[in-house]
RNA sequence: GGGCUCGUAGAUCAGCGGUAGAUCAUCCCCCUGGCACGGGGAAGGCCGCGGGUUCAAAUCCCGCCGAGUCCA
């Protein structure tokens, strides 16, 4: 991905590369691994290598070969680099060490390494550039699809004359040998090549930048095609978060070239070339991707010209800290901002080191990880414990030998570790929580109250000792693990359908199953639709009501993946080289679960809730079984309570509470009104008024009891009639409201300061209009009667 | 996984502790033979939801919900 920049313009660069290799697995005579012996080693496997390339027809006299050390996942040894006029077309790897932090080599990434007694060749080729070896096109792109190149160049309208045609054919055969890392050396790389050819620089850009962008358009959408079609939903985490980078990256440059065909076309033009069946889907999620693009640019560009008729009036460029804010919170790239910004004539100080100023904004925050591997420690001499939960999944019962007792002081409640030779109890894992229940012997009972693997050993954490070497006799919490086993199973129902509902992308992204209700997070490019919740809700009850033998199976790993592919791994992807495959009907997952024995014994399944957990991640809630009927059950009462408050049916309750809202609000905006003449009836009456003389001006000083929008009011109707307004409450506390009209030399905020002191609080406001007020309603009558007072006081500054 | 931004009238947004605003759209009136424009007016707001701070919260703080964006 650090190449991006260079897609394009080499040559040689493509964003997405299919790698080809072959292994030969060396061992050690003596060893007992399957193979033993020789089967090649460096001076065969280049023999190899030169051979296949001879049947390519390549001059074996221009083939270069740079040994160095590699390193890599924790295993390390010689490589060579395979190198023909200039481009590297594969990778010979030769293991032969492994990390050991005791080994007595020390290498080049740190680590020490010691020898194993396997060595291995690991060799790789990329496809596209033996393709465009073998084709002898001007670059890889031609090479590898010939027929995006045409359809592009004919939708931008590039016509050649021969003679540049020649020129852009010579050219790109050099920049193919250049690695450009940045903008100068692409300027640099291009006077060289303009050099050589005799040919001015300017006319060569000319010729050749549209090209580029061409090249580097069918390259993105071939990316996209290898990402959507694999199933990648955009989102703005994640690998999804790489696909929107792309798609956005494709979008500018096929606007930048005047690309006419929509985005989704092009995507699709590369995804029928790869084979991909869900190329409706694919096109589905570009046309969404685009949608969402263009609506972030227009806010972008609202923001950005309010921004900069902002600065135009002050006169001053656009600082850089804006620039940077436009970019990180709202994606505006800082380019977008000088093209608006130069329209409204407002320069744009944008730095050179931009970038590191968006990284400086994210440094810190990075969560540090606490490995407790005491845990571990303590149980590694214990042997592995048998699992008896996956024999039958629907015994509750057994009897087991307790072969340690570890005391914790650590932990409230759950005070001892006790290790079982064999166990019933499932352990928390898979989103499937702990099982709950007892341990007894002869003369007492423990509660489990919590049970987790550690390593191979499964770990009863109990609030009593059971005994190191007695024989116990083990009860599942059957309740809790029925829930349990219904909402596991309802998972894999649950996913089912909404893959039939949604579409083959849907991707499990987690899942947790609860007591009472269980979610799957899967990957989806928007929201889910009520109509599409009560659609899988009904596939999902059309699986439970088939009643189908839910089945489990162990399989060779390579076999497993064979007979039913990668998507089995849904809930991650398990060790160890068997793995557990559950038929679920006509679904089948690799789980470590529990299951109930037919679809019919979840009984039902309720989905209760979808919310956007991210971007691009939907999460779909929902109850099975005895869980789904309480779910059903507690939104009932919920609405027999509302239809109870409101009195009316159920039935009733949507179009009452409507009413009843209208009603609510038009009786407010007649409350409203109705305080406003009141204030005005109250003002001109002068009821219990005092009126203050004030230098010529006169001044009321009343007091009514009510809420701070009469007093209000009431001030603004005394102010309409030129006197200056203080009207105090005693409805909540003190309030008062000071009101001075034009032309009055007093302070209002002033003057509510220091009568809202009187009643403990405070207060202030513009000087034509303050309120405040204060807890001790008792002293407002006093405030009051010094406001005269103050008023004077006022006017004598 | 982490950071940042934003939720205010039907739409786009301003206000960022002290009387909820602008523009467009809507409706009415005026201007004109009619339309575009122009002029005048009206209607339209749980200021996302819930807590807290404060005399006072659209505004400050916390939590939740929703939208967006950047980085790993």
């Amino acid at each position: 991905m650090q190449d991006i920049d260079n897609v394009g313009k080499t040559g040689r660069h493509t964003m997405a590369f299919e790698m080809m290799g072959h292994h030969a697995f060396n061992a050690d005579e003596g060893t007992d691994y399957a193979y033993e012996g020789e089967v090649y080693w460096k001076e065969e496997c280049v023999a190899y290598c030169e051979g296949f390339f001879e049947r390519f027809g390549v001059d074996l006299e221009e083939l270069v070969y740079i040994e160095y050390p590699w390193c890599g996942g924790g295993n390390a040894g010689p490589a060579l680099e395979v190198i023909y006029r200039g481009l590297e077309l594969a990778t010979l790897v030769f293991m032969s060490m492994e990390r050991d932090p005791d080994g007595e080599y020390e290498l080049h990434d740190g680590n020490s390494y010691s020898l194993m007694d396997r060595r291995i060749v690991d060799t790789g080729y990329g496809l596209e550039r033996w393709t465009w070896m073998s084709q002898g096109t001007p670059t890889v792109y031609e090479a590898i699809y010939p027929e995006m190149i045409d359809t592009l160049t004919e939708s931008v309208g590039i016509e050649h004359t021969e003679e540049e045609a020649a020129i852009v054919h010579d050219a790109a055969r050099l920049s193919g040998t250049l690695d450009i890392d940045d903008v100068d050396d692409v300027e640099a790389a291009r006077a060289e090549i303009a050099g050589e050819l005799g040919v001015d620089v300017d006319r060569l850009r000319a010729l050749v930048e549209p090209l580029e962008d061409i090249y580097a358009i069918a390259d993105h959408s071939r990316t996209l095609a290898y990402m959507l079609g694999d199933g990648i939903v955009p989102s703005n985490v994640g690998t999804g978060y790489l696909a929107r980078m792309v798609l956005r990256r494709l979008k500018r440059l096929a606007d930048g070239v005047g690309v006419d065909a929509p985005l989704d076309e092009l995507v699709d033009i590369q995804a029928e070339r790869l084979g991909y069946q869900n190329r409706d889907t694919v096109r589905e999620v570009v046309r969404t991707e685009v949608e969402k693009y263009r609506e972030t640019l227009a806010r972008g560009e609202r923001r950005v010209e309010s921004l900069a008729e902002e600065y135009a009036r002050e006169g001053v460029p656009i600082p850089a800290g804006e620039l940077v804010e436009l970019y990180d919170s709202h994606g505006i790239q800082p380019d977008t901002v000088e093209e608006i910004a130069s329209e409204h004539g407002v320069d744009v100080a944008a730095p050179d080191d931009f970038y590191a100023l968006v990284a400086d904004r994210h440094e810190g925050g990075q969560a540090e990880e606490t490995v407790d591997s005491e845990d571990e420690r303590r149980f590694t001499d214990l042997p592995e414990t048998d699992r008896l939960y996956y024999e039958d999944q629907s015994r509750m019962e057994f009897e087991a030998m307790v072969l340690a007792v570890i005391e914790r002081e650590d932990r409230e409640g759950a005070d001892y570790d006790v290790v079982l030779d064999q166990t019933m109890f499932y352990p928390e894992g898979g989103g499937q929580p702990a099982d709950h229940g007892t341990l007894s012997t002869d003369d007492l009972t423990v509660d489990v109250l919590d049970v987790q693997q550690v390593g191979d050993v499964v770990v009863h954490r109990t609030d009593g000792d059971p005994g190191t070497g007695e024989f116990v006799r083990g009860t599942i919490d059957r309740e809790r693990r029925m829930r349990h086993m219904r909402h596991h199973t309802a998972t894999h129902i649950v996913g089912h359908a909404a893959r039939q509902v949604l579409g083959e992308h849907i991707r499990q992204a987690g899942a947790q199953k609860g007591t009472d209700s269980a979610r799957l997070d899967v990957q989806h490019y928007e929201s889910v639709t009520e109509e599409e919740v009560t659609a899988i809700e009904r596939r999902a009850n059309n699986l439970v009501m088939a009643d189908e033998r839910v089945t489990q199976e162990w399989l060779d790993r390579n076999e497993a993946e064979k007979r039913h592919g990668f998507d089995i791994y849904q809930g991650g992807i398990p060790e160890g080289e068997q793995v557990r495959l559950i038929q679920t009907g006509p679904d089948t997952q690799a789980c470590g679960g529990t299951h109930v024995s037919y679809t019919g014994e979840v009984g039902t399944i309720k989905l209760l809730n979808t919310e956007r957990v991210q971007d691009g991640v939907v999460r779909l809630s929902y109850a099975a079984g005895e869980a789904a009927i309480e779910a059903v059950q507690r939104t009932e009462r919920r609405l027999a309570a509302t239809a109870d408050v409101l009195d009316v049916s159920p039935a009733e309750v949507p179009e009452t509470a409507e009413r009843f809202f209208e009603e609510w609000k038009a009786r407010g905006k007649r409350i409203e009104q109705l305080k406003e003449e009141l204030a005005q009836a109250r003002a001109s009456g002068g009821d219990d008024g005092e009126e203050v003389d004030l230098d010529g001006t006169s001044a009321v000083v009343q007091r009514l009891d009510g809420d701070m929008e009469q007093l209000r009011a009431t001030a603004n109707a005394l102010v309409e009639e030129g006197k200056v307004a203080v009207v105090g409450s005693a409805a909540d506390g003190a309030q008062f409201v000071v009101a001075v009209p034009d032309g009055v030399a007093v302070d209002a905020g002033d003057v509510v300061g220091k009568l809202a002191r009187r009643v403990g609080g405070g207060g202030g406001g513009p000087p034509e209009f303050a309120q405040g007020g204060g807890p001790d309603g008792e002293a407002l009558e006093e405030a009051l009667a010094e406001a005269p007072e103050i008023l004077h006081e006022g006017l004598g500054d």
